[in-house]
DNA sequence: TTTTAATACTAAATCGGTTAACTATAAATA
DNA sequence: TATTTATAGTTAACCGATTTAGTATTAAAA
């Protein structure tokens, strides 16, 4: 029922003007010479009566909202969601809250968000950009927006971004494999021109051809909300394949829907056909037999992604050159990519 | 570089005072009597330009932000993500965006983030609400803010809440273990006094006791984000009583953690010890024996918490006695809960 | 013809802060 | 003594919208 208070109020009780209750509670009372007297007075009451600023008014006025945009693929993929967790952590700290929204790596509906971020008044973004919005970011950039890329970036924009090296990590399990015995191994993903996927997609061909293995054997599933959408074509593919004996997933989803594939169809790994997939997790752990991950650092993702944005929210004037970061990914070898 | 055009700019564009271009932009020309050649002229302008209204300003003089505030346990939990996901989808399809944070069961913490929220001027809450915040709920809604709550309720708050039925859902996991013909059956469960685990507990229990069985075996871990942490009691629980051939994990967190511990220690399900858990999700579908789970209707849930909150939003006056809406689970069962 | 009503808008206050520019007094310096 | 400097504040404009109360013109009714 009580109206909340607003720094009229306050002023009004202690027969103050209302600058001079800004300026204390914004910490310029010693620049703007205002007595220590005065301003322990002022900020006593304020505690008392538990007035808090009216942030929508502070930023409508300053045109800082401390909000940060987080743009993730989807917020229910266990990569996305403890990335996300980690930045909110980071971010709450650091006086910033999140607005989140799921791209579903559709162009239109990113374009979309970033409008709704842009009229929020967000002061940083953080992304896992889909194809197709270079411009839209571009002109973030060019309105002096911070933005930060994660998992992927755009090659025609130049901005921040936090990355593992993808080509380095297929190539490296794709070599685990042949080292195990593996002949007829193939390459499993999401139909994507991201720069993660084809820099999966190019480590795993590299590894193949460089070591005089038979043509790489690619299989490129659209991307798809639906999990039968996905698990169709994965199966007609095993199906129709049965001399592969090795398969490397190129998402923890896609992996996840593979597994899900080779347990109705009966294949056990790594005897039938052995896995190894992109991302690890629960599922990959718990499984039987527990099966081999390329291990993204989720911890040091999100710790990258937010210090570097914060650093550009500090420090809006500095146009150092734009940082790319790459980290390394952790190959889990377990049962699953195993010979005997 | 363009700065942002602002309402002034527009009226200025066209000789027409910004209260018109505002009452046009509003859907509110008809009961102002403008007339329709303006509308266009006006209408056609702001489409030419781009024209977006600063939502901030508009938020500080309505007092509306069209923002709803979530409070999950913990976003990077599957079960919260999802409903996560559900519940931005539909907020967003109703012009709302959603500012998240993770609670972790954390009164204090809880406490700090309602405030943040209250300072953002969110104009409905979600929750999912840890102990011991009844006063904070309380006097929110003796603000008069809409206030929803699911996967569990606060007793004393008198406001909507949507919740799976968790009693008859652990009494009739708890059936099936009986059934099958397991006679050591243990609950182990995080130890909390949210009413969600009070009634598993009790369904739980309240199977144990009226089918004449032995006492319950109930063993409490304390909530923990650090999964060793919860694996060390559980290790040292499942040793000690070798005698269980059963266990119904109340939480998919805690049931995740207890297939590790059993792996580690080389028990496998059902023969060693069968197994149920709350929640079902890729880990249990995956697991091999498959993990029989009790599964939340997690589409029915999220598609009820934002029905019933936008209704409220729509409309604030209504002051019809709370709903609340408890939602059937599904114990799906396999191979990890049956006997031979 | 005067009054009333309808039409088509506008001026100015307001939301709750921040901030540039200014004032009034006392103390220090020239 | 006159001028400068430091101290301790205040006034009023501003951010960009919404909204109440009002104006000017024309048409209809009395």
């Amino acid at each position: 029922m009580k109206k909340k208070l607003s720094i009229v109020d306050i002023a009004n009780e202690l027969n103050v003007s209302k600058t001079t209750i800004s300026f204390i509670l914004n910490g310029r009372a010693q620049e703007k010479r205002i007595s220590n007297d005065l301003v322990e007075r002022v900020m006593k009451h304020v505690a008392e009566v538990g007035y808090k600023p009216n942030s929508l008014a502070k930023s409508l006025r300053t045109g800082k909202s401390n909000t940060i945009g987080l743009m993730v693929e989807d917020i229910s993929n266990p990569f996305f969601a403890s990335i996300a967790r980690l930045i909110e952590d980071r971010a709450y700290v650091n006086g910033y809250k999140i607005i989140y929204c799921s791209t579903d790596n559709d162009t239109n509906k990113t374009k979309d968000l970033i409008g709704m971020f842009r009229d929020r008044h967000v002061d940083g973004y953080i992304m896992a950009p889909p194809e197709g919005i270079e411009e839209d970011i571009q002109s973030l950039i060019k309105d002096g927006m911070p933005v930060v890329l994660f998992d992927r970036h755009l090659p025609g924009v130049k901005t921040d971004f936090i990355e593992v090296d993808n080509l380095f990590s297929t190539y490296n399990a794709t070599k685990h494999l042949m080292d195990q015995g593996f002949k007829n191994i193939a390459f499993v993903t999401f139909a994507s021109h991201q720069t993660q996927m084809m820099d999966r997609v190019k480590g795993y061909r590299d590894a193949i051809i460089s070591n005089g293995f038979k043509p790489p054997i690619i299989k490129e599933i659209p991307f798809n909300q639906d999990e039968e959408q996905i698990m169709a074509p994965l199966r007609d593919f095993v199906k129709a394949n049965p001399d592969i004996d090795a398969i490397l997933f190129g998402t923890n989803h896609i992996g996840t829907c593979g597994l899900k594939v080779l347990n109705e169809l009966g294949k056990k790994a790594p005897t039938d056909v052995a896995v190894i997939s992109f991302d690890d997790y629960d599922v990959f752990k718990l499984h039987s037999p527990p099966v081999t991950a390329i291990a993204q650092p989720v911890e040091a993702i999100a710790d990258n992604v937010i210090t570097v944005l914060l650093e550009k929210l500090n420090d809006r004037s500095s146009s150092a050159k734009p940082q790319s970061i790459v980290l390394k990914t952790d190959l889990r070898i377990r049962n699953s990519s195993l010979k005997g």
